[in-house]
DNA sequence: ATTGTCATGTAATTAGTTACATGATTAA
DNA sequence: TTAATCATGTAACTAATTACATGACAAT
């Protein structure tokens, strides 16, 4: 069984207490290459890890903005995430919609697949350019040797695959 | 919406009928690198499809095997995969539980995070080289080259990651 | 005026996973 | 005798998605 918005959102917490919407912030910036979250995943998930002791959660009354939840783990949510990144690794799993589109597009006409490519490119352009700018700020938060490597990795990711879409885009068009 | 087992399945049916057994197994050749399936998703989905007459189905009994099952697409099947097939693509998502692994590992020891590395590089080489070995039976049937361009996407995928993985691995060592 | 930031949640649905169950034939 | 190939299915579960709902403040 591979690691879930459960041992995720554990792992977050780990480096130290957040509210929900800054483990989305988190999530968002630094594993968005190789993870996808959204709120609607994100406050359920709070909402378990509290009711089984795995994270205590405590109210901050604001007034200038909306009032907040910050969670904190627990000894038992330490223990349960502890044990979860101990197991073994399960594999990857890629899902592209582009691709899929590209594999059964025979009868589409040439245009709409250069639409299909150019929007590709757009959007993982956009993720290397976040990737990238990142970067900086990553490092100055403290990124650790090992994330340094994830971080590598969504980068020479990017890279390859763009390059082969690029040249895919041009050959397409002609 | 992206593309699901549903559209992916009238994808493969409109190149032919095909049992859900030999549907397993050109998702598991060809389409492998981009999307994952197994039976328990094959089956029921094969039956909403008839339920919906997207598909039909022919009983075909047999002596030395095991009785089968000849899905053909419909009209209807074939219209709902062209609308499908024309929608714009959605975002692609990677999953990587190994660099969920890695993000969080400061707690682990050296020896550990290496075996990690190990068993993630074994498991990229082995998709890399299954892919590379498919490409003369794919060629034989027919690969379109657009079909071709996903297949150069996979390679062009592990290649990449997987260099990154073994310069981190060495370094890791170290 | 409008967009972005901060901030939390629920309800209904869907899609997919995991585990189980069966069983003959063929090749190494 | 062990593994692989052929071949199909169900039941229970889990995780996540989608869509909805609310609302003030700050910046452009």
């Amino acid at each position: 069984m591979s690691m879930k918005g459960r041992e995720v959102i554990l792992g977050i917490l780990q480096g130290g207490p957040h509210t929900g919407y800054e483990i989305n912030d988190i999530l968002q910036t630094r594993l968005s290459h190789f993870f996808d979250a959204t709120f609607g995943m994100i406050y359920p998930t709070l909402k378990k890890l509290e009711a089984e002791k795995l994270v205590t959660k405590q109210q901050i009354s604001q007034t200038d903005r909306p009032n907040k939840n910050i969670y904190t783990i627990t000894k038992a949510g330490q223990a349960a995430f502890s044990k979860a990144i101990s197991e073994p690794t399960s594999d990857e799993i890629l899902k592209s919609d582009f691709l899929m589109h590209l594999y059964f597009s025979q009868d589409l006409p040439t245009e709409q697949v250069a639409l299909f490519f150019k929007e590709e490119i757009s959007r993982k352009e956009a993720k290397l350019a976040t990737l990238q700018a990142q970067l900086a700020t990553w490092l100055e938060n403290g990124m650790t040797d090992r994330q340094q490597i994830t971080f590598d990795y969504g980068i020479a990711y990017y890279t390859a695959t763009l390059e082969v879409l690029k040249k895919a885009a041009k050959s397409i068009a002609s």
